[in-house]
DNA sequence: TATACTTAACGGTCGGACAATTTCGCAACT
DNA sequence: AGTTGCGAAATTGTCCGACCGTTAAGTATA
């Protein structure tokens, strides 16, 4: 029999712990207020100081806000599944700026998350979701290549896509994955390239609109396969003439 | 124009931002041990209550290790797919534990992924790995149901696959699906099961073993349709007679 | 009525102190 | 020589008490 080791536990980890599991476990609900941090203290017999930290991880963790002012406190923030795909991204991000990850396997995985998604979307898409898939495709229709919002439109729209879906958890990755993806892929794109992307959006959200599965899943295949095929040329133009 | 809002920076954020900022370009490399906290008061002419605190949160987000003692300190933590994949698998239980998401959405996500995995380990696995997948399979063989280690047994080896298709990210993602799956999945498993899920693993292992793609997907695919089932069918059980 | 001022509650920051933990060197003992 | 025990030093962990900054709400004032 192997001996346990033994994690002591500090005094923070235990008040945080606490507080994780009340939370997580529907004692303290989606926007409520916590008690005071000297009320915490109290209670758990610490300092405010030690409370404070317990706050702070949990703060970092997504799982509380806090606000100052005598109306403030710290509150149970709503997890849904956008700050989820919020918190994804950043962790993700971080992997990639270390440069353990090349930016090729979060492409891939792309492709594996949003050709499902958009024959998900076909088949379960609200006329809500659909409504808003026309406008963003519609203004980027009307804004020029340069226009500083052409990156948010084409992430909107994907994310839409996503979220037609009906699976959040897809939603989530997507929307970490297109995080970590925006900085890269809008950089210098010609007039063409601008009309190619809005027809195979408009390809994509038709059918979804039609309710055609396959079809809107091979559309999307075609839109990404087009992009890959940019990256793929423009890195190696970068490589031959480097910065 | 609309005026710029004014998100009020507290000295927290910007020591936490600055430190980060200086962690994610390279200026401390991984290992590295950051200046003591009553050193980066001195430099950041601020108080140690604060340093600690921006030092909390990265810690907390993953980026450095904090330990006590005379050579202690705060070390860069190694950022690789391992410890993202453990990050994303937190913050995705915490949004399933809050019930904001339904698991059947992380099964789905789940085939999305696992299935490509096979697929691509057939084509990139390296020996060792598929020696590795040969061992969990073996063991398992080996080990009753009711062994406490077959579920550790079992993610181990879907986690090895996804770890050989060579895409870290995929593996990332699949190791966080995971971390939420494997307490949900192996309860109460029979002997019959047992004896099928190993066959079926074995299938996969030789598939991928003679680097055939196509074989190893749909033995994957044909793999996770029987979980489903059995998941399907437990919770039918369940709902019939709940606890 | 609308504006300016005061108040109170709460988190944010500060400074200093002490405790706990870990490493290292040195001495003592076996 | 090797082990054990002890003390010093460095660093994080915790505590305390005070004050500052922010905010909401109430109150006085024009």
């Amino acid at each position: 029999m192997t001996f346990e080791p033994k994690p002591v536990s500090r005094a923070r980890e235990q008040v945080e712990g606490q507080l994780r599991e009340a939370i997580l476990s529907g004692t303290f609900k989606s926007g409520d207020k916590l008690p005071s941090e000297v009320e915490l203290a109290e209670s758990f017999s610490v300092s405010r100081t030690t409370v404070r930290e317990a706050l702070r991880t949990l703060d970092s963790s997504g799982l509380i806000t806090k606000t100052p002012g005598v109306a403030g406190g710290s509150f149970v923030r709503v997890v849904d599944h956008q700050s989820l795909g919020m918190t994804l991204g950043e962790s993700i991000e971080n992997t990639l700026r270390f440069g353990n990850i090349g930016f090729d396997e979060v492409i891939r995985v792309r492709r594996m998350l949003e050709i499902p998604a958009a024959r998900l979307a076909a088949q379960h898409r609200g006329e809500e979701e659909l409504e808003q898939m026309r406008g963003f495709v519609g203004r980027q229709k009307d804004t020029t290549v340069d226009d500083p919002e052409v990156p948010s439109l084409d992430m909107n729209l994907h994310m839409t896509i996503a979220e037609a879906s009906g699976n959040r958890v897809l939603a989530s990755f997507v929307n970490a994955l297109h995080r970590v993806i925006r900085p890269v892929l809008y950089v210098d794109i010609s007039p063409e390239v601008g009309r190619h992307t809005v027809g195979q959006h408009l390809a994509i959200v038709r059918a979804i609109e039609k309710r055609e599965p396959e079809e809107a899943a091979s559309a999307m295949e075609e839109h990404l396969d087009y992009l890959d095929k940019l990256r793929s040329v423009r890195e190696a133009a970068d490589g031959q003439r480097p910065a």
